[in-house]
DNA sequence: CTGAAAGCGCTTACAG
DNA sequence: CTGAAAGCGCTTACAG
C-alpha cells in the first residue's frame, strides 16, 4: 500500500509507461532500464495494485462461485470442499481467483450471481446447484453471462454444465443388486428438486425393467436429498408394512440412518436388507460393515467445472458444452449377499 | 457490461456527479432527481462497477482466505466448510466478500497470503492454519496487513486468532475416561506441527497428573493430524505389545481407523478398548458404536474469525484480540464401560 | 526503445 | 441542490 507506479517511475528517471511495460514483461524494454527499474521496484518495496489494473485491462482473473448456503445441508457435504479443491487447483495453474459467496435461498442465491455478473468483478460464475427451475440459471441466461452449473439443469439448452452419469452408475449399482438375486430393492430419498436424485431413480427403475422385475412406487421413498434423515425415510417404509430386502439410498449420509433404522426394527445389514448409498463419504469404508457407495469424484468435477467455464470466457467462438465424469461402484460388505 | 455513469448522465441530462450521489444515497440530492435518475438507471439496466468503485474509494470489501490445499487432508475435512458457512453468514450481512485461494505448501501459502495482502485487493485475511512456525503469519506480521489465524499460533504476540479451548475440552475427554475406571489410555495422532494437537496433548498430561496416573510417552503416538490413517497409529502401539484399556485419537477419521485396527486384532469396543476422537464428524453418531467426540463448534469459530478481522479492518485503534470457542464433550457407546 | 496523453468508471473535495 | 475538475493506479495505442 502506498508505492505507486509513479513514485517508481520517478524514481528510476522514466515515464510510468516504461514501468507498467517492464511489468508486463514487454521485450520491447532494454534489459538496461529492466534491470535498473526491477531493481528499484524491489528497493522500494512495490507491488502493482490489482485492482488499478483489473480497471484498465477491463480483465479481472477473478471467477465467482455461488454455494447454497447455511440452510441448506448440501454445503456440508464432503464434496463441496472436494469440488472447491478441483476448482482451485486448475483455476491457480489459469492465474484466476475464486470470489465465493453463499446463499440461502433460491432468490438469495440468484441476487449473488447477479451481483457477480454485472458488477463487472468476475468473468464467469460457477453454480454449486442442480435444482429444478433455479432462478440464478435464468438470470444469467438472459445477462449472457459466461457460467457453468455442476449438475445437469433442468433445461440444458444454452448452459454449461458437468455432472456425473448418474443414470448409468445407477443403472449399474442397482444391477449389482438384482444379480445377487434381491428382488425388492427400496430406493430412499429422491427429490423431484434435484435432477441428480430423478436421474439416479431413472437409472434404478430402467435396471429393474431390463432385468424383468416391476417397479413398484411404493419402494420409493421420497426425501429433501440430502437435507433428511434416512432414519425418517426407512421407518417410512417400515410403517406402511414394507420390508425390502436391499435398499439404495441416494446419499450415504441418508444410508447411515437407513441403517440405524433397520437394526432397531431388529433387521441385520446386510443379511436381512442389504443396503448402498451414493457419494462415498470419508467414512463409509469404516462403517461396520463398510457401505457400498458410489464415489463421484468431485474434485474431477470442480477441474472440468473450471475447465469449461475459462473456455466460455476466453474462447472467441461461443459454444456450450458439458463434462460427464463416471462415478464409479464401490462395493463393500453392506451389499454382498451372505447366505 | 457497457452502460457507465457517463451514459446515464447524459440520458438524465445532469452531471456525473449527480449519478454517483444517487447511487450513494446522498442526502443533498433532490427527490426529483433521484426519482428520475433512478428510473432512467433502471430502464438503461444499469449496475455500478465494482472495481471502478474500489479504485475510487480505495476499498474493496473484499477478504482474502487461505485454506490449505490439495496435498492436505486438512482441507477435506467437514470442519472446513463449516467454518467457511461461518465466516460467509457474517461476511455477507457486512457487505464483505471473500476470495478464497489454496496453497499446497508452506511456501505457496505465504505466497497466497502476500498476494492477497499487497495486491491492493483484499483488505484482510484469515488464514485457515495453526501450523507451527507458520511463514504466512511472520510475512503478514511484517507487512502489517489485517489477518486472524484459525487455530493458536505458536507465537500468538501481534496476531488476531480464535481457536477452540483445547486444552480444557482435552482434560475434560480424559477425565471421562478416568472417572470410569480406565488407567491406561492412549493417546494417537499428535502432531508437533499443529498446536492444536499439541494442546490437546497437555490437556491429557494434566488430567492424568490431577488423577495420579503418570504420563507414559509410550502411550503417545505421533501421526500427521488427519493426514494420517489411524489404523496404522493404532497397530504401531500393538507392534509394541502395549494393549490400551482406551484411546483418544485426535480426530474422529482416525478414531475410525483405530477401531478397525483394535477389531482386526479380535478385540471389542468399547468392552476391550474405549475409544473416543474428536471433531464430532457428520457420521459419528451413526458409528456402531456411536463415536464419543468433541464437537468444536466450526461455525461459530467461522464468525467469531471474521468478527476478529472486522474490527482490526475497521478499528481506530489497534489491538490484538483472540477468542476461544467451547467445545462440547459429546459422550456415545464408544467410550461407556460396558462391565 | 521510450514518453505524453488519453482512458478504464467511478468518487469527492471544492465551488457556487 | 448540482457541476467541473482532479484523482484512484494502472494500460495502451500513437508518435517519435
Amino acid at each position: 500500500m502506498g508505492v505507486t507506479i509513479n513514485d517508481i517511475a520517478k524514481a528510476a528517471k522514466v515515464s510510468p509507461s516504461t514501468i507498467s511495460r517492464v511489468i508486463a514483461n514487454n521485450p520491447r524494454i532494454s534489459a538496461a532500464t529492466r534491470e535498473r527499474v526491477l531493481k528499484i521496484m524491489k528497493e522500494m518495496n512495490y507491488h502493482p495494485n490489482y485492482i488499478a489494473r483489473s480497471l484498465a485491462k477491463k480483465s479481472t482473473k477473478i471467477i465467482g462461485l455461488v454455494v447454497p448456503g447455511s440452510t441448506e445441508n448440501s454445503f456440508r457435504h464432503p464434496f463441496f470442499p472436494e469440488i472447491l479443491r478441483g476448482i482451485g487447483s486448475v483455476a491457480y495453474k489459469n492465474g484466476y481467483n475464486i470470489l465465493i459467496s453463499s446463499a440461502n435461498t433460491a432468490a438469495e442465491e440468484k441476487q449473488m450471481a447477479k451481483e457477480f455478473a454485472v458488477g463487472g468483478i468476475t468473468e464467469g460464475i460457477i453454480l454449486m446447484t442442480s435444482m429444478i427451475k433455479d432462478p440464478a440459471v435464468s438470470e444469467l441466461k438472459k445477462l449472457k453471462f459466461p457460467f457453468v452449473v455442476v449438475g445437469r439443469p433442468q433445461d440444458d439448452n444454452e448452459v454449461n454444465w458437468v455432472d456425473n452419469n448418474n443414470f448409468s452408475i445407477s443403472y449399474e449399482l442397482t444391477k449389482h443388486f438384482i444379480a445377487q438375486g434381491y428382488k425388492k430393492i427400496a430406493f430412499l430419498g429422491v427429490s423431484y428438486e434435484y435432477t441428480v436424485t430423478i436421474d439416479r431413480l431413472e437409472g434404478y427403475k430402467k435396471a429393474l425393467e431390463d432385468n424383468g422385475l416391476a417397479f413398484d412406487a411404493d419402494l420409493t421413498v421420497e426425501g429433501k436429498f440430502i437435507d433428511d434423515k434416512g432414519y425418517d425415510l426407512m421407518n417410512k417404509l417400515f410403517e406402511k408394512g414394507i420390508i425390502p430386502d436391499a435398499a439404495i439410498a441416494i446419499d450415504d449420509l441418508i444410508a447411515f440412518g437407513v441403517i440405524a433404522a433397520i437394526r432397531e426394527k431388529g433387521l441385520r445389514v446386510p443379511d436381512d436388507i442389504a443396503v448402498a448409498g451414493f457419494n462415498n463419504a470419508p467414512l463409509s469404508e469404516y462403517m461396520t460393515p463398510a457401505l457400498t457407495s458410489v464415489e463421484v469424484n468431485a474434485f474431477t468435477l470442480g477441474i472440468k467445472a473450471f475447465e469449461l467455464l475459462l473456455a466460455d470466457i476466453e474462447s472467441e467462438h461461443k459454444s456450450f458444452n458439458r463434462a460427464i465424469v463416471p462415478g464409479e461402484l464401490i462395493i463393500r460388505k453392506s451389499s454382498i449377499k451372505t447366505f
